[in-house]
DNA sequence: TTCGGTTATGAATCGGACC
DNA sequence: TGGTCCGATTCATAACCGA
């Protein structure tokens, strides 16, 4: 087990499997100390009982058992305790995972809105092999429902939308995962051969989570640990990851299981990045550098614009001066306008596209 | 407009459409009366700016006043009100559907819990032909979710298994389905020749619903009718329909809708079976399940090259990187390349095409 | 008339660095 | 912390238009 030290006491136990109730072994931890919150909570709603009286109001919580639920009530309560702890773990810029069925999801939802997270997409994992309704009695339950949340409105967030979407062939990720369930070898067995846990989850749903809201380094928490699919998968990926497990038998499996798994390497973790990310080139400089000459004139793409190259990294165009992006967008009568990729130079009577020169500039930056 | 005698006065104004508010008009309606309420109330969506798509035009947002509302806890009172009314209407073996967005279905399905509604499916209508995420800052929001509930637990419910199966190609129907949005020729136009509603649901949604969970001759209740979509699908296929709807404009394009629609007759109910084509598999699926591991080295078929797996499905060769057909198209001097059928990776010492994987994920899409 | 290229559009909680 | 301005970003489908 590895400890992190944070702003002040306590420290964080990363890469460890914390033995205890979930509330309390979060209490324990400091405040905005992870990146992400990865929950799968129990909905074990046992709702054979009296759960109305005859005039439908509802009954009282129970809350002496967190384990089984007799009321709605009593899983509000329980839903309130521990997304409120996740809340003030969580940085700033962190985000919440949680995972449900239409049995506690809407539960889940509404006290995530309530403490104020900001959802920022519900996720579809569409089953590719579901267990079919054997009485033909309703619909084959064939997904469960993921909500994605940031710490409130207007927060950050980590998306690494270009990772996600070379996942998806080039196309942008959608809100509906397709993948199978957890089956075969994946599935951790006691020393019995008996599953290890009745709702272990695939690893290829975690792999898709980590992969595109966090980032190697980050810090990952999971308050029901289960059998550790998440700190395999974390671990995999180069995340530190901490649980919290009440049951010794899970962790005992899960212990086990993460201590075989291996790191990628460095290479292999490195994902398609955002041109976002890339430094900022100012187009002065490419005058500067006399890459362009004050004087010299630019076309847009589209051919129907023209414009002139001034000496401090304007453009002055028919009836407008300014910015490549600010003459690009009045000249189109456009909002914005890119202008990067808007103009283009010649050479030899070919027409360059400015963008080129910029990316001389940013291999030059790497080299420096 | 027929009216139905029930038990008793009020009067049931079957096959019409009542003007007004719907809770108000919900408690002029006499108890037990409906046998299917299907409700799309409004998603209180809490949009800020303007949105542009990346070709500069402006995307035509939902801002109708209808749609805000001041708080959840405003929305919440709004939600309870009108769900007490369908129950009292609802007779004792009926069902109630309703469809959101993660900005309010997880406040409905709460609220459908707290009053005694038992929960059968969450269903998942995933769409086939989504508005992209433009700013690519989350997922597409490619689904919506509905929620079919009967009366409370116990409560007998309308369930035509077969009837499903059968639209289904014979495989039983899943709480996922594929369906496209509401364009075209589908969609309703006031005098100007604008979409008549912002939000008008697709007939093939409707469709489903009532086939397979009511039958001929039943009452569908709207409280939420907007431009009939459940008017028109409930008239064609046998079963009486109420609206209720506030706006004028929609009623009136409803009333015209609606007069237009003939009853099928069964040779009409046809079920397109067109064939697919062979659903397109993404080369990251394979690293996200584990088929191959991150930082593994594939090779190409003609055994010159070499590249690496990396974490997001793309692969890393000696001086380039991108997805399997980049790569190897760059590697092959070639403008483009298959890299399903150009590389290979090494299992016990033999060389395996990807292709290979692929063919075994369809299989299991195919089961699915 | 057919074919191919272009344009339009859909329930969307859709910046952020820097001064 | 508020204002300024850079500059990144889209998929499926149908209608439309010109050859």
């Amino acid at each position: 087990m590895t400890t992190v030290k944070t702003r002040g006491a306590p420290t964080l136990p990363v890469n460890s499997i914390i033995a205890g109730d979930c509330i309390e072994a979060m209490r324990a931890l400091p405040d905005a100390s992870v990146d992400l919150v990865f929950a799968d909570p129990p909905y074990n709603l046992q709702l054979r009982g009296a759960l109305h009286r005859p005039d439908n109001s509802l009954v009282d919580a129970v809350d002496d058992a967190w384990d089984a639920f007799d009321s709605f009530a009593a899983y509000d309560a329980f839903t309130r305790a521990w997304l409120t702890e996740a809340r003030r773990l969580l940085k700033p810029g962190g985000a919440l995972w949680v995972i449900g069925s239409y049995h506690n999801v809407f539960r889940l939802g509404a006290e995530l809105q309530n403490q104020g997270f900001w959802i920022l997409n519900d996720v579809v994992w569409r089953k590719s092999n579901p267990m079919p309704n054997f009485r033909g009695k309703r619909l084959a339950n064939a997904h469960e429902t993921l909500i994605w949340a940031s710490r409130g409105q207007g927060a950050k967030y980590t998306f690494n939308y270009d990772a996600l979407k070379a996942l998806n062939e080039g196309v942008q990720m959608r809100s509906d995962w397709v993948l199978p369930i957890c089956t075969g070898g994946e599935r951790e067995k006691d020393e019995s051969g008996q599953k290890a846990h009745p709702t272990q989850k695939p690893e290829s749903l975690l792999h898709r989570v980590l992969v595109g809201t966090t980032n190697p380094g980050d810090v990952v928490l999971d308050p029901f640990f289960g059998t550790g699919t998440t700190g395999a998968v974390a671990k995999a990926l180069g995340r530190d990851w901490i649980g919290i497990e009440r049951d010794a038998g899970y962790r005992q499996v899960a212990e086990r299981r993460i201590a075989k798994v291996r790191r990628y390497d460095a290479e292999a973790l490195r994902v398609s990045t955002s041109k976002r990310a890339e430094p900022r080139v100012a187009f002065g400089v490419l005058v500067e550098r006399g890459m362009l000459r004050p004087g010299e004139e630019l076309l847009s793409t589209n051919g129907r614009h023209r414009a002139k190259v001034r000496a401090d990294g304007t453009l002055a165009g028919p009836d407008v001066t300014g910015s490549i992006h600010q003459v690009g967008a009045h000249l189109e009568g456009a909002p914005s306008c890119n202008g990067w990729t808007y103009w283009q130079f010649k050479r030899d009577g070919v027409c360059v596209p400015i963008d080129l020169l910029r990316q001389q500039i940013r291999a030059e930056m790497q080299a420096g």
